[in-house]
RNA sequence: GUGGGUGUAGCCCAGAGGUUAAGGCGCCAGGUUGUGGCCCUGGAGAUCGAGGGUUCGAGUCCCUUCACUCACCCCA
């Protein structure tokens, strides 16, 4: 074999197509029930773009990126993430003179550079969702709710929501200074990565998988005692309206998103069964992010889900998808006359709507036949030279074995009607 | 980037240094006139992931490399 498909990446094969239209469909139909419009970014932005807004410390902004320069010397980046390109977009394009807050969604390829492994490829997908420029509490509720029921209307079930609130750039760092002060006590005790992240990104020091950083994890101060009186507040609306929504939610004081833009809401979806890739979408609040991108002050509140993830859970909860039809009628000729005639029944049959395959080849009758069974056709129309010159055709349904002659004329409403 | 496991036909896989690499699924074709499914028979399909090495002889042993996979890391 001369060429395989890059690692990390994987063809989607016609019989895994179903799952992806099962979830963009869900996803399309669901974000506009709750008024959020698609919005399309290019492929590959200004690496710079990525690079400032998931700011220091994070791999993806280090490491994880596919960056090349162009023709023209412009330093570019695949896709490294969804959000972004929006804000941008939305900057761009003045979308803050519409009224405020802009509901906006996305499906699209997402690139990052990372060992692959199952749940997780250099090339995967996010269907995301973003509502721009209000910092009303009832908006985080608002993305939640959405990001709930797109999952429930999968028919997946037994996730748990995990929230948190990780305050914002007035309250936070003095919550990093006590995180940090505890630390100070513990940091011979440590692994190696916890010794890391004590420089670079303190709150991730909050979900190491290691057992004795998860003990020194655990009796560590507690971000939600450290917020400001408005984002205390805040939080505690969110609650509310998640309560009032009857969404069941886990407080985590242990949860902090990957990507440096968060302020305040956070949360995470995650399924029951144990792996390391497991989250399957998370999103939360990021007040800074527009402004970082040189608008104005303008908070925000969103949501990304890895379709990968998604269609692993909806196989390993044997989730059954509705089949899509196939195509209905099967045409097989008997002789190279009748061949002209299938041909010409063929367009007809199209042109009226129905689906439609003929026989290629010169196959034996039963072995045209073979094909249409084993292609599941429930039915089939022969033609052979008798039928030619009857000037009919034979109509078979291939669940009852019954057949009848039908006048060329009278094909498309027979099929129409035996077809239902 | 780090560590473990695995690579034999489209898929599942047997094969513990010695003819022509076995089987199942699937595919194709036959089982007497123009009729699918079940059954029977036959066929096609594998440079044994790739490259080196050891050996009279390597799918089998060694090294390298690539890919997949699990975990770390990171994230969706």
């Amino acid at each position: 074999m001369l060429y395989k498909a890059p690692r990390g990446t994987t063809d989607i094969l016609p019989e895994e197509q179903s799952y992806w239209t099962y979830v963009q469909d869900k996803a399309a139909s669901l974000c506009c029930l709750y008024g959020y419009q698609p919005i399309d970014t290019p492929v590959f932005e200004d690496q710079k773009l990525f690079a400032r807004s998931s700011s220091h410390g994070t791999d993806l902004a280090e490491k994880e990126m596919y960056v090349f320069e162009d023709r023209g010397g412009q330093l570019l980046a695949l896709k490294a993430e969804g959000t972004a390109p929006v804000c941008r977009a939305y900057l761009e394009h003045g979308l803050f003179n519409l009224a405020q807050p802009v509901r906006l969604y996305y499906l699209s390829a997402i690139f990052r550079y990372e060992r692959p492994q199952a749940g997780r490829y250099r090339q995967h997908h996010q269907f995301g969702f973003e509502a721009i420029g209000d910092a009303d509490p009832s908006l985080d509720a608002e993305v939640i709710e959405l990001a709930q029921h797109f999952l429930l209307s999968l028919g997946l079930s037994g996730f748990s929501l995990q929230l948190n609130s990780i305050g914002c750039r007035q309250c936070r760092p003095a919550y990093i200074r006590a995180l940090l002060s505890h630390y100070a006590g513990h940091a011979q005790k440590l692994c190696p990565d916890c010794q890391t992240r004590r420089e670079k990104n303190p709150l991730r020091l909050l979900d190491c998988k290691n057992a004795t950083c998860q003990e020194i994890a655990d009796s560590a101060p507690a971000i939600r005692k450290y917020l400001c009186a408005e984002c205390q507040e805040h939080f505690q609306k969110v609650q509310q309206y998640l309560e009032i929504l009857g969404i069941p939610f886990q407080l985590n004081n242990k949860l902090v998103r990957g990507l440096d833009y968060y302020t305040r809401t956070v949360f995470e979806f995650q399924p029951e069964e144990e792996g390391a890739q497991k989250t399957i979408g998370g999103g939360g609040r990021y007040d800074d992010l527009i402004e970082a991108l040189g608008g104005k002050p303008t908070p925000a509140v969103g949501f990304a889900a890895g379709i990968e993830r998604i269609i692993l859970n909806l196989k390993t909860q044997n989730i059954s998808l509705p089949s899509p039809p196939a195509a209905t009628v099967f045409l097989i000729h008997i002789g190279g006359k009748a061949k002209l005639e299938t041909v010409k029944l063929a367009a007809t049959l199209r042109q009226a709507g129905i689906a439609t395959i003929s026989a290629v080849g010169d196959r034996s009758l039963k072995s045209q036949l073979r094909q249409a069974h084993n292609r599941g056709f429930p039915t089939v129309i022969i033609v052979g030279e008798e039928e030619i010159d009857a000037q009919q055709a034979i109509l078979r349904d291939m669940s009852t074995g019954t057949q009848q002659n039908i006048p060329f004329g009278e094909i498309v409403s027979a099929v129409t009607t035996s077809c239902g």
